[in-house]
DNA sequence: ATGGTAGCTGCGCTA
């Protein structure tokens, strides 16, 4: 399902890869990487050989102070993070430059948990791109299936306020959410678990249906597709995976979209992430 | 019903 797109254009310049400015294709990536001191040479190597426009991380478990900023910035990145300490944390990474970066999920000034952030991407066209690491949730029920769900309230009252101010903009992540039994290699294992129990389900569906488009279901319907896999009993090797790394995109994106793919071949490398990146292609 | 693995932290918690 992948093609070349932009292949077009970029013969006009010979094979060299065109400015910024005028290209025509913004490579979002979304990767939670699992820790990023032990994964430091796998997301090198990896912004180095897939060079994604756009990279948003979760589950950094570090510090803002602790990030390695200024390797990713010898690569052309502009680095942007959220932080704390052991656990959670997102970043936006960007070869075109970012403006107007917030952090946090407004509607609970009491939650101290860094799993958002938002930064408008300057390329051809501005993209408004809202990183989130949503609440795992288990065990539920209990307080944190409580967090998981008020948390995903607050995350539909500010896909409302992205919605209503027209703009396009890519909420991306992982979202924690096997939307469908389609979604996960053994859905029967899943059933009462917080990432696919039916209030869980049923407020993502809240959200797709309020009008954003799932980037990756807009291209492709069939299942078997996971952007995830345990590190426990070897559920790589058996391809036993959910999918759970979304990008919903207000209608304005959904427009640019070319392309929507999940990189399945980085779980190939030495000291893996337990999930893969996932990509989309805006024409912007 | 349990334990299997990984990362960060500091001998437990989160996933």
């Amino acid at each position: 399902m992948r093609t070349g797109s932009g292949l077009t254009r970029r013969s006009l310049y010979h094979g060299a890869e065109p400015p910024p400015c005028l290209r025509d294709s913004m490579k979002i990536a979304s990767f939670n990487i699992n820790g990023v001191k032990a994964r430091l040479p796998v997301l090198l190597d990896w912004l180095r050989d897939s060079a994604p426009d756009v990279a948003c991380l979760q589950e950094i478990k570090s510090v803002d102070a602790g990030f390695p900023r200024a390797e990713i910035e010898d690569l052309g990145y502009s680095v942007e993070t959220h932080g704390q300490k052991g656990f959670n944390g997102v970043a936006i990474l960007s070869k075109l430059p970012l403006e107007d970066v917030s952090r946090g999920l407004p509607g609970n000034a009491a939650d101290e948990q860094a799993r958002y952030m938002e930064a408008t991407v300057i390329g051809a066209r501005a993209i408004r791109v809202c990183a989130l690491y949503l609440p795992n949730g288990n065990p539920a029920p209990g307080p944190k299936y409580d967090y998981k769900l008020g948390w995903m309230d607050r995350l539909r009252d500010r896909a409302a306020h992205h919605l209503a101010t027209e703009e396009p903009a890519v909420l991306c992540g992982d979202y924690n959410v096997i939307p469908r039994d389609l979604d996960a290699a053994r859905p029967d294992a899943w059933r009462r678990d917080a990432l696919a129990l039916p209030r869980t389900r049923a407020a993502w569906h809240r959200l797709t249906h309020m009008g954003l488009t799932e980037a990756f279901r807009a291209r492709n319907a069939a299942g078997g597709h996971y952007s995830f896999w345990d590190y426990q009993a070897g559920a790589w090797d058996r391809n036993d995976g959910i999918r759970i790394d979304h990008h919903l995109l207000t209608p304005q994106a959904a427009d640019l979209l070319a392309d929507c793919w999940i990189e399945t071949g980085l779980h190939g490398r030495e000291k893996p992430s337990d999930h893969v990146p996932v990509w989309i292609d805006l024409r912007a």
